[in-house]
DNA sequence: ATCATTGTACCGAACGAACGGTATAATGAT
DNA sequence: ATCATTATACCGTTCGTTCGGTACAATGAT
């Protein structure tokens, strides 16, 4: 067979960046096209069920990406003050220093709100379960462990909105350095 | 002259929630159309440019709810702490308890980022503005009210974006709630 | 070592449907 | 009679999708 032009997850990650500017309905085939240098046809070889089909190996290598580039890099004999900022650094990168939107944001707006509410859903919760765990290992109580965790990513999504819509990036990098000390205060 | 079946403002909100909803790539005129009961030579006797003018008729019309609706019934004698609550109940109702994006967050993503960036910019900026007067007001340094100002907004933002992705309306609610005794804590 | 076969990677052209938008005639309250 | 408003029909374009196919590398019987 012939050696495939890029790798699949190469196609993906430029996959990612159309549909979270873009949004699921602002992404069309063409822009998926230009993106990846693959026509129309090419693109449903590899994704036989189309937009939806990409759209959910999006979703997958932002989830794997997440566990591999954010969580796991962190060393769980530090303590735990270190491993919030090593994840805060980590997110930085996945979020692309806020060029680009959260998968989880752009799909829950319009037609895609309906195709991937569910999955959507669980990977908020299981985030917001993986920062309480966290800050109870930080000596929170489990009640207030949920509430910053919940405080985390709130402020996490919200500052990716407010650095594109002000077009200022560094809403989202300050956010996100000053994150560490807020969710241990006290 | 026949009589409008409804007021232009009436109109403008309708079209608010599918925008909101959908985002602007994904709002189609067969949607809007829907939402008002107007068919679409109805919506292009009311704004001749089409989609865009429909789009910046929410945005002026959101713009001018934020402050008739959210500001404006601020009484200004009662102290900041009682200004603040009032503001968050105020926005709980604007934000339709967390039902719809926000017309900043939707306007930044896909072509309309291109169309409206400025003028969604500028009403980041101003709500910055406005919130660090009032935490200047309420005793805060010209540093730290400006911090709080952004804080405060990356969090209603994030709040939305937690909610809708989770389909918990509560992430947002609670957010807001708890936000007036943060904006002034210390 | 050869060579037909197979499976993967990719592409050009076209599909019906829906898109945003427009032209124009009919409607109906004043 | 006027004129804001709406209905119908239509425009060109682009949408997501599909089909028929080519190019090429690995395979395996000879």
């Amino acid at each position: 067979m012939p050696a495939a032009l890029q790798s699949k997850e190469a196609v993906i990650k430029q996959l990612s960046a159309v549909f979270r500017t873009h949004g699921y309905d602002g992404t069309t085939l063409s822009l998926l096209s230009e993106a990846t240098g693959l026509v129309k046809a090419s693109l449903y070889h590899y994704f036989p069920k189309g937009k939806q089909d990409m759209a959910l190996a999006v979703i997958q290598n932002r989830t794997e990406l997440f566990k591999r580039e954010v969580i796991e890099p962190i060393d769980p004999d530090l303590d735990m003050r270190q491993q919030f900022e090593i994840m805060c650094d980590n997110l930085i990168h996945y979020y692309d220093h806020g060029r680009f939107a959260c998968s989880m944001e752009v799909f829950s707006l319009g037609q895609s709100r309906i195709l991937f509410q569910a999955i959507i859903a669980e990977r908020v919760e299981a985030w917001i379960e993986l920062l309480t765990t966290m800050l109870k290992k930080a000596g929170l109580t489990e009640t207030l462990a949920r509430q910053r965790a919940i405080d985390a990513i709130v402020r996490i999504e919200g500052a990716l909105v407010v650095a594109r819509a002000s077009g200022n990036e560094q809403y989202f990098i300050d956010t996100l350095h000053a994150l560490p000390a807020q969710l241990l205060e006290q």
